[in-house]
DNA sequence: TTGATGCTTATTTTT
DNA sequence: TAAGCATCAA
């Protein structure tokens, strides 16, 4: 590709061109400079560092609509891609504002995926596709590797096709097809993974059929193969933005770079401080490296931001302070100061989930001087949803309401899936994967030897499943009731089929009558179990859906897309959900519970990518802090149940990273046996030392530096436990055998030291792991 | 085809 | 601990 040709910015501005400039641009007078000037920079390569709540979707959309209203580019001239269905709705929806007008077109603002099907179905044949391809969701992308697994001879137990899956998606998320997988990679998955996704490719193209990461993937190959294509689209879209640039995976990456390679019009909009996706192939490398991909570029920083109090952002700022290689961005606000950003240490996860619950009510009323806030602008952000549990146990003893976004999605669900694939069947009938799924969904008596046989015949006569069945029944080859029931099967495919062309019959309908006629509504309406009845309201729910669409076809082409689930509950709630969860969200009370190193940030991070893995989790801490608006309240436990055993933690290194003059400690009821009161005002170091129930929270070192910042620590490196001063005395204080107390499992021996913690065999509570600061010698227990 | 039982595993999940 | 599974007996 020639580099950035000086002539191309200019090639808009033609006559008629100018003639639209002249046009008022009232637009542009609600932005702020920095927005203005990311707005406005229309040509040549451009990089918007938006911080949060900086107003990110507004410069983008607006951006748009100049590029319309200047005459720069029309509708269809503009390629405009995001990760979420949501955001692109969101921004056709602003952009439509804006214009005062309905967008016409704006045929490919849309997402990664979104674009590439439309992209996919044009050239599928260069792929060796054919352009009715179906897309396959994770759930049929497992099943069609356990069958390979099978075939192979594999064992799906040591080596599950989940993992397998994982492998495959990684490899599709890097540009990397069977053929050009690194040798470097192809030990995963005991060596067996290379050929398997070789296999698994071509089992997919016998289906006509892609998996979600192949829509890009084959994408890019596509424009690497054929220049002449990829020119057709470099000519056509004319003007490129991208959302949440930091998200990319090198798929994505190169999409992009390809399409922008003639013109390089291409405005990535996105946050290296939000990048939490590195998990899922999205490369934080991508938006560091922008300037040097795109020579030239003009890079524009968001950083005034609308959302929260100065304390806020500086508790996020001196937070993710910690990260290196950073772009380098500082949030200000002009709004008042507010309250700082709260801290407070509990004794276990349940009085944390007590504690907040109490908190949330008493904010509901509004407390000392603060506004009360509604049940909907608090939030609950989580590390991992199953801390989700303990506040949903508490809000129900105590009637709060609550809500959890986030969970298995509409279309995840099995009876939609069901549904859906006897839709599919009926509009493709040679969807194999399809017939697999509801042959015996509602039962039929077609067991496994019934599924080979008709396997085996289809197999045999180099035909689909279904037209394999159909042999199968004509042939006698299976037996008995099975026999009656998958004749009766076959056959009402076939007629629910024909249906589909009848003019009288609404696809609503003719839905209904296939589910009905399956046997498969009935099937839930026999079901007892608790969930039934809700899986028929998602059925109905579904058969709503379709009203949006034209015919059954047109439902499948698009949902398969859509995975989001966006039913409004009515009435005041708290919002419970994971930090991911809440990317893009912001409330005006926000819960951060849970910060203690190994659940936040995670053990699991830390040990499969070590100082990686800690910045993406440090990340993930200042996307939590800037979802608040007026109050953030960050929390820990000094005890919480793990797998079932209780395990004592150390507050998050993250809460020594907050700067202290943005925090306020608040002190735990109960501690001082009295209320708030007993201790408003009071030093927490006050009492430190008189009683074992404050110096085990409150005597950790994580905390005592809080406290207390003497000499600045190098706070991005682990802490080593090994290393630790203080952890090494709490070791040695103990020897195997000891008789030691603790707080809350009693009296009990040593009867194992692990690292710093002890395994101790209480006399009451069993056998537990703890560390060792939390335990005394029994003889020096306190009182 | 069901139900019971035992075993294993344990983040985050835009499409 | 507890959910999700796979296997097994009936």
């Amino acid at each position: 590709m020639s580099s950035f040709d000086e002539s191309d910015a200019f090639e808009g501005a033609s006559l008629a061109a100018r003639a639209m400039a002249a046009r008022p641009m009232p637009y542009l007078d609600g932005l702020n400079p920095e927005q203005r000037a990311a707005v406005e920079a229309l040509d040549g390569p451009v990089l918007m560092l938006a911080g949060a709540g900086t107003g990110k979707t507004k410069a983008l959309t607006t951006r748009i609509v100049h590029l319309l209203n200047t005459g720069t580019a029309r509708p269809n001239e503009i390629l405009a891609v995001t990760f979420t269905n949501k955001a692109a709705r969101e921004m056709k929806e602003r952009v439509g504002r804006l214009l005062g007008e309905a967008v016409e077109g704006m045929p490919w603002l849309g997402t990664f995926h979104s674009i590439c099907v439309k992209l996919l179905r044009r050239h599928a044949e260069l792929v060796e596709l054919k352009s009715n391809f179906t897309i396959l969701d994770t759930d049929d992308q497992i099943r069609l590797l356990k069958q390979l697994l099978q075939a192979a001879g594999i064992d799906d137990k040591r080596w599950p096709a989940r993992q397998l899956a994982g492998v495959i998606d990684h490899w599709k998320n890097r540009a990397w097809t069977p053929e050009t997988v690194p040798a470097s990679e192809a030990g995963a998955f005991d060596g067996k993974a290379p050929a398997l996704y070789r296999q698994y490719q071509t089992r997919l193209r016998e289906l006509n059929a892609v998996d979600f990461g192949d829509l890009l993937l084959h994408v890019v190959t596509i424009f690497q193969q054929h220049p002449d294509v990829l020119a057709q689209y470099q000519r056509w879209f004319r003007y490129i933005l991208v959302d949440e640039y930091q998200d990319t995976n090198v798929a994505q990456y190169l999409w992009l770079r390809l399409l922008a390679g003639g013109h390089k019009n291409i405005c990535c909009v996105g946050d290296d401080d939000q990048s939490i996706y590195g998990w899922r192939g999205a490369e934080v490398g991508n938006i560091l490296r922008f300037e040097k991909d795109f020579p030239g570029a003009k890079v524009v920083r968001l950083e005034q931001n609308y959302r929260s109090t100065p304390h806020i952002l500086a508790a996020a700022g001196g937070v993710i302070a910690a990260n290196k290689g950073r772009l380098g961005k500082e949030l200000w606000t002009d709004a008042p100061e507010g309250e700082k950003v709260r801290l407070i240490g509990h004794w276990d996860g349940e009085e944390e989930a007590r504690w907040i619950g109490e908190e949330i009510e008493s904010m509901q009323r509004g407390t000392r001087g603060l506004r009360p806030i509604g049940l909907d602008d608090m939030a609950i952000l989580v590390r991992a949803s199953h801390q989700m549990r303990a506040f949903e146990d508490r809000f129900l003893t105590i009637g709060l309401p609550y809500r959890v976004i986030g969970g298995p999605r509409f279309y995840e669900r099995m009876e939609i899936r069901d549904a859906m694939a006897y839709f599919r069947l009926v509009v493709s009938p040679s969807d194999d994967l399809a017939f697999e799924r509801i042959v015996n969904t509602p039962k039929r008596g077609l067991g496994d030897k019934a599924r080979q046989t008709i396997q085996r015949i289809a197999r045999d006569h180099g035909v689909s499943l279904l037209d394999g069945a159909a042999l199968a029944v004509e042939q006698g080859a299976i037996k008995g009731k099975g026999a009656n029931a998958l004749g009766k099967l076959v056959v009402d495919l076939s007629r629910w089929g024909r249906m589909t062309g009848d003019a009288d019959l609404s696809h609503m309908e003719l839905a209904e009558i296939i589910l009905d006629e399956s046997g498969y509504t009935e099937m839930w309406q026999n079901d007892k179990t608790p969930e039934a009845p809700g899986r028929l309201e998602n059925l109905k729910e579904l058969v709503k859906a379709l009203e949006q669409f034209e015919n059954l076809g047109g439902f499948l082409e698009h949902v398969s897309l859509i995975m989001d689930n966006e039913n409004e509950e009515q009435g005041e709630k708290v919002s419970i959900m994971t930090l991911h969860a809440a990317k893009g969200l912001e409330f005006p009370a926000v819960f951060l519970p849970g910060w203690e190193d190994g659940l936040f940030p995670s053990q699991r991070s830390m040990d499969e990518s070590g100082l990686k893995g800690v910045e993406e989790e440090r990340r993930l801490a200042y996307v939590g802090i800037t979802r608040a608006e007026e109050i953030c309240t960050i929390s820990f436990a000094g005890n919480r149940r793990v797998y079932g055993q209780w395990q004592s933690q150390m507050p998050s290194r993250f809460i020594d990273e907050l700067p202290e003059a943005h925090v306020e400690v608040l002190t735990p009821p109960g501690l001082y046996g009295g209320g708030y009161g007993a201790a408003a005002g009071g030093s927490v170091q006050s009492g430190l030392e008189t009683r074992a129930a404050e110096a085990n929270v409150y005597n950790s070192p994580g905390w005592r530096r809080l406290q207390s910042r003497a000499g600045d620590r190098p706070i991005s490196q682990p802490r080593d436990s090994k290393s630790s001063v203080i952890d090494a005395q709490a070791i040695s204080a103990h020897t195997l055998g000891e008789r030691v107390f603790h707080q809350k499992f009693g009296y009990g021996a040593i009867i194992g030291v692990e690292g710093d913690k002890l395994e101790i065999e209480f006399e009451k509570a069993g056998v537990k792991k703890v560390v060792g600061r939390f335990v005394t010698g029994a003889d020096d227990v306190p009182f």
